[in-house]
DNA sequence: AATGAATGAGTTTTCATTCAT
DNA sequence: TATGAATGAAAACTCATTCAT
């Protein structure tokens, strides 16, 4: 009678199943985002999913469970889109493969904040909701893995500085992006300007590609010594 | 009734007074930094701090008023450190005052991640308790003042690429530090890896000193195009 | 998540449903008008009821809200009553009618004094918990209709004077019964009598009706003047 | 250290001392007029009176005794106002001084509703706050003893029926004059009319008048029979 | 699975009153 | 007397969760 998750239904309604789960993760990703986990109402996400309140606690168990759900959720997708872009993204010329890379993250995170917010939160909480469903190990990330390709190409050209750790730099990319967008209000508030206008956007985005690139050169790298 | 600030004082008592508040406020600080405005408890910042709830409300009106005063003892806070450290730092040799920069924004994030954490939160708020008291405009801001001033010795002398953006550098340095350490569960969930072990947290501090000073490379940014 | 009112239920337990909020009500009438809105508390309204005090939140929403569904309760008992009286009373003779209806309102008004002192307790609020559900405009009052025809009737016959405002007379009628009951203990007091003793609100009953009465009298209008 | 009341200062500052006590009062009975003793809250008195909320205390004791001194002052005031005008009002004419006694308590009433208000609280307390000092027994009330020579002397020049109880038509006058402005607000709705526009005022002052002199009538005492 | 109602433990806030100087 | 600070009890309201149908 108190099912955990769900996701092996093969009874007739399972359209109406599936789609109760996915309203209520869908609801539950922005409330959770906007308000994290302490801040969000099990009775406001019910109400915007149209459902009735213990509909939830019958799909998803408790409050903490709809979080790991939705987290879940949130892991499903990034790790979605991540293989798509890989699969699609060429490999060479090197630096264009990078610099695509970066405008791509940027883009993305700008869209789809709410992911970014949500898995910010759930580090107040020290990983406690992470299931290992949702994860990926970065060996396995295909970005990561596609950067390493790139980097290969790129430093046997000479285009790329070698020594580079791929991991760090995609974190560098990462740090980059996601700062930006989650730091927007308090940010904006210490420098007085409206970093959320479209051309503050676009200039941001322009020196993060400069900044990561310049990064990347052999040149640069012998400076730093 | 309700009394505001109180740095007028002239009575004997007046180490009481500020003892409370103060006391209160480093509690309210390291509570909502630890579980959010939404997630911390009143109840709970009196008990630690030892003073009756009433107390808070007495001095601080209500619990957003008490994260709003919280937030502007961490401006003030941030904004005394870097006054310090501007009035102490020498600006030359340029790349080493950058790096020294570098070094101490990393060291003090590090340190003092509770700022941070708070400071984030308020970004789920969009900046609604922000007050004009905490804040300075970077354009007073003293880091921002030295780095401006080491960049301009820095291009001076050839060790630095002319036309960066100090600001948006600025921003840079912040967000690789900041983003480590405000999602080093997840990210350390996602790469399998613990980024909060000693020597994983010298090797980012090494990459990001070494990402941000080959971006300043003059002859990196002539191979960005 | 919130449920109005409901008086549609069809289903088995709609005796439960309306026995709660039947009960509430009840006590709740007595509670704010034993102690006014201000004074009265929702915990004890939830114990004398018997009922679980979020239950009450539940249905009514907030304090001022149950007080406002109070309100319009009283109201409408008001009007059911006063439908019920217009309905049976005949309108002749006239002045046989008229002190019927005074007799009534006098008895009327010392059996339910609860519901005068909720409605007094309302202007306190300035109208600020009338619903437009529990009112009745006085043009359609069953009672003032009643009493114009029984003036109409009465003036035909020469038993009372003419050009006497029905409304205005049935204010005085309301003001009389109403102004012994709700203020018996300071005056009382003032007049060092017990007016709540029986034979003197027998002796109050007796002169309102010949004081109401006396003020019809066609031959005292005339010496008005 | 605690004296309850003080009116036998002897000291320089007496002066000083009464006027905190009488702007306290004075601010009181506005407050407990407008939310009565329940909803009015003693930091907000002291706030308004401009006081420390400690002088209340020291001068009054507590907040029901506070209440029980406003409500003094309120029948010190109506017995000085009641004196003040039995001794100017001539007996003669007796419809006349009737008359103007009506209007008189009319307008006294519709200026002074504060007092009223704060009475008519009282009644929700049982009179538990009234004490000796601020009652006047009916039989000492200047206004009765006033009335009742006037009616002697009305009834001996046949302008007034006799065997009117001087007590019930006091308070008849009374009861009409406070029950309009103390329900203007429920009337009003109820009525759908605004009560306390300046023409249904005056009209309502005229209707009272009236059907009060002419309840006075001897021809309609007969008709009364 | 869905729904309305219920519940108990909390959570913020209020308020009269007292303390200490 | 005057004042700022303190305090504990209570009050309104919230919220995750469960019940019963």
């Amino acid at each position: 009678m108190k099912p955990g998750k769900r996701n092996d239904l093969t009874t007739a309604d399972r359209g109406e199943v599936l789609d109760t789960r996915r309203i209520v993760l869908d609801v539950a990703r922005s409330e959770f985002a906007l308000k994290g986990l302490a801040g969000a109402r099990v009775d406001e996400i019910a109400d915007k999913a149209g459902v009735n309140k213990q509909a939830i606690y019958y799909h998803f168990g408790n409050k903490d469970d709809l979080f790991r759900a939705t987290l879940d959720s949130c892991y499903e997708d990034i790790r979605a889109q991540n293989k798509a872009y890989a699969a699609a993204a060429p490999v060479t010329p090197a630096r264009n493969a990078v610099r695509s890379l970066i405008e791509h993250m940027f883009d993305r995170i700008e869209k789809r904040s709410e992911i970014v917010q949500l898995i910010m939160d759930e580090n107040r909480y020290q990983g406690r909701h992470l299931t290992n469903t949702g994860l990926i190990s970065s060996s396995d990330d295909p970005l990561v893995d596609h950067l390493r390709a790139v980097f290969k190409v790129g430093e046997a050209a000479g285009e790329i500085a070698s020594g580079i750790d791929v991991e760090q730099f995609f974190m560098d990319i990462i740090a980059l992006c996601i700062f930006y967008f989650s730091n927007i209000y308090t940010v904006s508030a210490v420098m007085d300007r409206d970093l959320a206008a479209p051309r503050a956007v676009r200039a941001r985005r322009r020196h993060i590609v400069r900044q990561l690139m310049a990064s990347l050169s052999p040149a640069a790298s012998a400076d730093v010594g």
